[in-house]
DNA sequence: TCGGCGTATTCTGTATACAGAGTACGACAA
DNA sequence: TTGTCGTACTCTGTATACAGAATACGCCGA
């Protein structure tokens, strides 16, 4: 029973707000630093402000924006410092969706991990994230808890920032998928105390390697830090805030 | 440096309706079950729906109410099963904190244990509550990582809401504050490992000892489930929607 | 007496209007 | 030339207005 999926009403002025800044702000179509206004997103959306208003005070209550009194609000700045603050949590998250996953030795779908390697042999950033994201979703969804993948998909967007501005340059990408699959052999033989390990590893290497890229990148300005950035002349005054 | 504490700007409409329902849904003076509609609000708080809509979308991402389409929103109610999945989300958090903590080897204060133990002998649930909170959130500072007390401080809210509908009868509460004790003991001796099984421990205790009592309260509506609860003559309607 | 239909009511979500707060810029004095 | 003051402007947050969606209730027929 229950087996009805339950129909999709419409999301909603707000959501659909939300999500598009959120994409936006992932993708690194507006960059770190850049402005941010009620009335130019709303005419651009073609929607009143009152959804903006919504949608731009959930984003900064999850950190996505800043606010800049008088001003509008800013995207938030990529802080090495604080995307491993968000490592620690994901990692904990992360270990305890393992461990349970394991409890009840779950048969994680091999095909994530096939797709997970033809996107590391591919030369776009895209499916690589989208097909990492997926594994580690695949993880919380089978740990049974859906308070978990409602925490961590949080972290993960702002992870995704960082990874769509690092990853083009990364190395290891076949390695990373040597883990993953080590760790979905874990959870199907039901040790959770390995795949909780596998998993914290895995993830403190992760933070490690785009911590130091991360740093090299802000450290030089002069790189391409937001692949798909629309830059229009207006930002250049802007982003001299940052 | 930066010495400086940040001036209270006014918090907003909207922050103060959300913190007014969140409180009342916590203390239980909003009954599990019981129907809000933003005019009511409204009307209550003297300011505008503008506001209410806020912050009552708010308490509907974070879980505190659900929607009721056509009749306004509904105080989630005391659902044994989710509790324990906040739990687990809480314990791995709490043991990552106390790690992090312990790593630091940060000295709590001992004032805390003296007020929970203090709190403990006396005959009102809410000082044991907060001492409780305040120990935990202690902890939450000392790892050094804001983000964590900010994700668990939104599950202690759900816990709040049960510990206040369980707590009065509650036998073991000196041995809570023993357990506390040797978690500082540990964190300030540097043993990250052992502060995080305590603290694990400490978790899985309380979690079985409030789902056993909290499925004997709601087994038994007959027991007043909400302390301090406002009963006008009107909500007797409304509470057989349950 | 029970089930189905139509109307009225209620409630939400979006749009517009308005007032307050803050910033940025220019003018003036030293 | 530089620092300070005053004014205009921009932006946000709250209040009000309006339209759409869903429910509840009463009526009718079987």
């Amino acid at each position: 029973m229950n087996t009805l999926v339950k129909l999709d009403t419409a999301p909603g002025l707000v959501d659909r707000v939300y999500r598009s800044l959120l994409d936006a702000i992932s993708s690194g179509a507006l960059a770190p630093g850049q402005r941010i206004t009620q009335e130019a997103v709303a005419t651009q959306l073609a929607v009143s402000r009152q959804p903006v208003l919504q949608a731009l005070r959930q984003l900064r209550n999850d950190g996505f924006v800043h606010d800049a009194p008088g001003r509008g609000v800013l995207v938030a700045p990529l802080d090495v410092a604080w995307m491993g603050k968000v490592y620690e949590v994901r990692g904990a998250l992360d270990a305890l969706a393992a461990r349970l996953a394991a409890e009840q030795r779950v048969q994680l779908d091999p095909g994530l991990v096939l797709r997970g390697r033809k996107a590391a042999r591919g030369r776009s950033v895209q499916p690589m994230i989208d097909a990492d994201l997926a594994f580690h979703q695949a993880i919380y969804e089978a740990s049974g808890n859906p308070l978990i993948g409602q925490i961590a998909g949080q972290n993960w967007r702002h992870l995704h920032r960082v990874m769509g501005a690092v990853l083009q340059s990364s190395d290891q990408r076949e390695a990373v998928w040597d883990e993953h699959e080590n760790i979905a052999a874990a959870i199907a033989a039901g040790d959770g105390k390995r795949a909780a390990a596998l998993v914290a590893q895995h993830g403190e290497s992760a933070s490690r390697h785009l911590s130091k890229h991360l740093s090299q990148v802000l450290d030089n300005p002069a790189a391409p830090v937001a692949p798909t950035a629309a830059r229009t002349g207006r930002e250049s005054r802007e982003s001299r805030t940052r």
